[in-house]
DNA sequence: GCATTAACCACAG
DNA sequence: CTGTGGTTAATGC
């Protein structure tokens, strides 16, 4: 069976709300395409005339502002919209996307979401609902950044990995310790010290890019304490 | 002052 | 790319 925008296993709460006729439309305006890791789906400073879905992978938002290096905004992982920003609130992509694992993607026609958002009240509602919750998330993480210390960010990094995307206290970390210092804001030294800090203090036990949270709770107090 | 935190540099795997 | 050590600067007690 082909699989196209009815069949699809990994559809959005919002597309679900489509008519079939709506569906359909939907269906003859996207394409989809898989990116492998480390490959870049879209870059800051581009044209962009699509709205990016992942329906399965891991991406993450990166931009590269004023200074040299480039500062990691999140992790998204699928199935989520990306670009949507980037492209109703700007014509410019404002951030740069990038796989960190295989990613599949639908690239949906801008004036295509438009007619959507504007011809179903149910779909652009629950947009503006997930829309909504990212924001609270970005001001959440703001203030983050701001108050915590790197042991703080790094230990609600390694949690996160393990509520939020993987499901398990035992992950493979797909992120360099320079990509998680450039997510937290701080120092690939500080990563690493941290790290050890935290294996020292049996909190985790991690060799290379394995993971194992040994002590969820003592983990938590580090990242409430900041 | 003294301790803590973290950045920057250098050097070894 | 990583881990560690030394040094320095800023901040708080």
């Amino acid at each position: 069976m082909i699989e196209n925008c009815f069949n699809c296993k990994f559809k959005s709460f919002a597309a679900s709300k489509l008519t079939d006729e709506q569906t359909v439309y939907l269906c003859d305006n996207n394409s989809s395409t898989v990116f492998g890791a480390g490959e870049n789906i879209f870059k800051e400073g581009a044209l962009s005339l699509n709205i990016v879905y992942i329906k399965t992978g891991l991406v993450k938002l990166h931009m590269k502002g004023l200074t040299e290096h480039e500062h990691l905004i999140k992790i998204v992982k699928a199935p989520n919209y990306l670009g949507i920003p980037s492209s109703v609130g700007d014509k410019i992509n404002q951030y740069s996307v990038t796989a960190i694992e295989e990613t599949s993607v639908c690239f949906i026609a801008l004036e295509t979401f438009q007619n959507l958002l504007l011809g179903n009240k149910d779909f652009a509602y629950q947009i503006i609902v997930d829309l909504c919750k990212k924001e609270l998330e970005t001001y959440k993480s703001c203030l983050h950044k701001i108050q915590k210390q790197s042991a703080g960010l790094l230990a609600d990094t390694l949690l996160n990995f393990a509520s939020s995307i993987y499901d398990s206290t035992d992950y493979i970390m797909p992120l360099s310790r320079q990509e998680l210092a450039d997510l937290i804001g701080t120092s690939r030294e500080n990563v690493s010290r941290n790290l050890s800090e935290f294996q020292k203090d049996g909190l985790i036990h991690i060799d290379k890019k394995n993971v194992k949270i040994l002590d969820v709770k003592r983990l938590k107090t580090i990242s409430g304490l900041g």
